[in-house]
DNA sequence: TCAAGGGAATTGGTCAGACCGGTTGACGGG
DNA sequence: CCCGTCAACCGGTCTGACCAATTCCCTTGA
């Protein structure tokens, strides 16, 4: 039954009856309307928010993710289908992030460009602050991917990066993430930003090869 | 919750506690097992169930998917003008290809390289016979990218040419193949075995990089 | 008058226990 | 030996309750 509901709120969410960035009636109510129960409800509520369609925040509401792909997504892919190694993954952000960082100094606007650097600004403060700018990271690199206007890297990079969140990284993390790569990361970021702004393709490549070999010693060489 | 119990549950899958096509634990049992209640853990099912990594029978029992691999990791090219174009898709076909070449030049074993060289005779024939040999190239790019052991290269790289194969690509492939570029290509691919015989990762992937140039060429550019 | 504090109402998160209908498989009758 | 029956088991759903986080309004004090 739950996979009913989730259609039936999904299709009140795609015509527009529940807007992106709207907030969903609450939980009780929403049951009562479409008369089933919480538990139930709540099933499809959970189906959502797998596919990707909704968040929710505890103490405050249900609410519809704005930043909707315009593709149907529902019944797939959440990241969690991904193989199982860290290498792996790791290799495969190398090689997308690689050839976006080209692609991205090539056709990167003036708007996008503003964005990273922003990003880059907030990232200094955190670092001058001596907090882990990891987040901050994440939004950068998946901006710069998007800079590159390819969905499909896009689409790849945000879920490798959410992988990275997981649970399975935690100790790799821990390897890579102090002060000093903070700062580290800041010039490289900096030298990338140059990059873009020259429009220079084979250098902002050259910089995510050196960035991504400098990092991938340190996840998995056993001698550092 | 449930999210953690979700990935709790997925790594007992992965690391093979709970292999595909087996049963899983009832509710009740897995609950207690976990230390939940049986609405939380049904939740982390159908997290579980719409992410496509299980499957539940009513009056049964929980089962692991048997075929975890075919769940596609993005939309691809289903109708016409739906999804990423052919430009991202070969701009994406080329970031992977090219790294996995290079992976592949360090890990290949002697069975892998048989099968390739198996599949390059193969297209000897074919191109001598005058005969189309694009399957085969999709044969030999997927046993060249399975040597690079990595599995999301190998899934990514078997999606993206499925949706070669596609209505979407039937103009550009005609303006590629002809018996000159099948015969180039056969020793472009005879340069990539020498290269992955010899182990030197740079050169497979120079071999790459300069195939996908000379192609992208012919297929984007519109002075060609 | 306005700002800060506090508490009540609302919301999602979790739980226990119960009942229903479908599936399975063993047991017993033909 | 086959087949039908039935009990045990399993997922599906519901009720009702309590907890913790958040919000927001109203009170209070400056």
């Amino acid at each position: 039954m739950y996979e009913q509901i989730a259609e039936q709120i999904e299709a009140l969410i795609r015509d527009g009856t529940f807007a992106p960035g709207k907030r969903l009636p609450g939980e009780r109510e929403l049951a009562e309307r479409v008369g089933i129960s919480r538990p139930s409800l709540r099933e499809a509520l959970i189906a959502l928010e797998t596919a990707g369609l909704i968040e929710t925040r505890v103490g405050d509401g249900t609410y519809v993710r704005a930043d909707l792909s315009p593709t149907p997504v529902f019944p797939l892919a959440t990241g969690r289908d991904l193989g199982p190694g860290t290498l792996e993954q790791f290799e495969a952000r190398r090689a997308l992030e690689c050839a976006a960082a080209e692609l991205a100094a090539q056709r990167a606007g003036a708007a996008e460009r503003a964005v990273l650097q922003e990003s880059l600004d907030r990232m200094h403060a955190l670092v001058a602050r001596g907090e882990n700018p990891a987040e901050e990271h994440r939004v950068f690199h998946v901006a710069l991917v998007d800079a590159a206007h390819n969905q499909i890297f896009s689409r790849l990079v945000r879920e490798l990066w959410r992988a990275r969140q997981g649970a399975m990284w935690e100790t790799l993390r821990l390897k890579v993430e102090n002060a000093e790569s903070w700062r580290a990361g800041l010039v490289t970021r900096a030298q990338l930003m140059e990059a873009l702004a020259a429009r220079d393709g084979a250098a902002a490549r050259a910089l995510m090869e050196a960035h991504f070999h400098r990092v991938g010693r340190k996840y998995f060489d056993p001698g550092e």
